[in-house]
DNA sequence: CGTTTGACTACGC
DNA sequence: CGCGTAGCCAAAC
């Protein structure tokens, strides 16, 4: 699959940001792409549509072992990415279940409940990334509820 | 070797 | 709201 230059390194970046992500909360593969620079000589529009995708490729590779929480990491739907009703995927819907995040009616997870916009500015501006975009929708939530 | 295949997303119908 | 497509390339087949 394509790769982004200097796959290590972009990889490395991307698994440290996932670690950021409180328990409980959930950031979208288009936030963290937009968190980071684009690197090499990538124009600004290519990795504009390319870096979600290498986020993608960068969860694929997740080390393990190194508490990497690779579950908090969903697409911008809010739902799970990996192949419905695989084993991978199912164990991502545990994690996250475990970690108190549910899914509505339709399968997906609330960003305006469950959304993280991100690292506070101190740690965004000591490893020289951007703040992403937010998740949560303006209008406010409708409480469904009885 | 040539083909297929992706942990995505914005945009246009 | 659903579906198709571009973007763009290293590996696995």
């Amino acid at each position: 699959m394509w790769n982004p230059p200097d796959r290590e390194v972009f990889f490395a970046i991307v698994w440290k940001i996932t670690q950021q992500i409180p328990e409980g909360l959930v950031m979208t593969y288009g936030q963290i792409a937009a968190m980071i620079p684009p690197p090499g000589d990538t124009t600004p529009d290519v990795y504009e549509r390319m870096g979600s995708r290498w986020v993608g490729q960068a969860m694929n590779n997740t080390p393990e072992g190194q508490g990497v929480p690779w579950q908090r990491v969903i697409n911008s739907k809010g739902g799970i990415s990996l192949l419905a009703g695989s084993r991978a995927a199912e164990q991502q819907r545990h994690l996250l279940h475990t970690e108190g995040v549910e899914f509505n009616e339709k399968g997906l997870i609330d960003f305006n409940i469950y959304g993280w916009d991100g690292p506070d500015a101190d740690w965004l501006k000591a490893n020289d990334l951007y703040p992403p975009p937010s998740m949560k929708s303006d209008d406010p939530q409708q409480l469904n509820l009885f």
